[in-house]
DNA sequence: TAGATTGTTAATCGATTAACAATC
DNA sequence: TAGATTGTTAATCGATTAACAATC
């Protein structure tokens, strides 16, 4: 257990703790792979794996696992019981939806300061966040030592952002622009991709 | 050409199309898989094998392939030359940010009306979309034979919306809460699953 | 022609699924 | 004990990468 993580377990590993935090409220105090498995519509070695990977004690058969533990070993294996303090670059609608929402936040994403190049948004206020200038972003990051970024400008802006962002020594950036943001070594660019998301219901409708 | 597209594949489509338009722009007029995938950093066999799906010709030894025609031979794999008509659940911030996101009308994306169950939300406008009343579905998506919608209402909502939408003949779901939908056979939800995002950026800072 | 790029067929790689012994 | 569930080791499956002949 607490072996690396394929990026396909981190992606189902949120669903999982939504619905253990739910069985949790529910009474339960006990959990196994199959239970789960059977709600998901997975296969219960899929489950199984998963949960062995992030848990810190072996299950017991016939039982399955402690609820409570199990929780508490996901969230530590994707790092939500941690703060992680961010910047957002781009203070447009998707911008200010992004400060306000509130998922981030339960999960230790802390949004510290947003940014943007335009003088009609510098100085505005948006759920508490007052936009301030980009040119004082790298000050900004390294004073408080920021490596995280959201960047939410529009795609003919993203290039030189994130360049901007790299400057400031932002190390992982997640990335909206329907863009490809080539980064030096050691810096994730994390694609948000909606259009392919879109792509993928038309897909489904089309066919 | 014109295969099965993976998945995968299809995910990696709206960034060749964002680069191959503004290569178009520039006045390119032929383009060659090694050329794109260094722009990339991906192989060239993958941009070949991935070309070679969509497109309607073969490409030229020594040249590539027609701009023009890749770039709609794209749009047209990926369904974006076609209206597609949706509906939005939830009002929420998440959801008014949507109601305004650009790159959705470019793709043929039509958000056709808003839906909320909250009666502080019913009848107030945002970007020109007035929120109905969730009970109106059914009847608006029959009535204007409406398939697709996309849900922005939080998690303890969640369910319930669902199968409103199931039930209004909505047949593909662009999912953005953090929970598990399940849904009749022939049903897709598509999840957007910001949360996993986060982590893996919080995953590349920690280790 | 020579050389770059194509499409196809085979090899590799990683994730999912299957099989099965261990155990509470 | 019997049976459900566990973890591990092996098989399958699909996507990526490699090899190579065809071609403009």
């Amino acid at each position: 257990m607490r072996k690396n993580l394929s990026k396909q377990t981190i992606q189902r590993m949120p669903y999982y703790l939504q619905y253990l935090k739910g069985l949790w409220d529910d009474g339960k105090t006990e959990v196994s792979a199959p239970f789960i498995a059977d709600h998901f519509g997975f296969t219960e070695i899929q489950v199984r794996k998963d949960l062995a990977s992030v848990s810190s004690v072996q299950g017991k058969p016939k039982v399955g696992f402690r609820l409570f533990n199990l929780i508490q070993d996901i969230e530590e294996a994707l790092g939500f019981r941690r703060e992680h303090k961010m910047i957002l670059v781009g203070a447009g609608s998707l911008g200010q939806s992004l400060v306000s929402y509130r998922e981030a936040h339960k999960i230790g994403a802390v949004l510290c300061a947003v940014f943007d190049s335009n003088r009609e948004l510098i100085g505005k206020t948006f759920s508490g966040m007052t936009v301030r200038d980009i040119r004082d972003m790298k000050a900004y990051c390294k004073e408080n030592n920021i490596h995280m970024g959201i960047l939410t400008v529009p795609v003919p802006k993203a290039k030189s952002a994130c360049d901007a962002m790299v400057k400031s020594g932002i190390k992982a950036i997640w990335n909206f622009a329907q863009i490809h943001l080539s980064v030096p070594e050691g810096v994730l660019v994390q694609n948000e991709n909606m259009t392919a998301s879109l792509a993928l219901l038309f897909q489904h409708l089309d066919s």
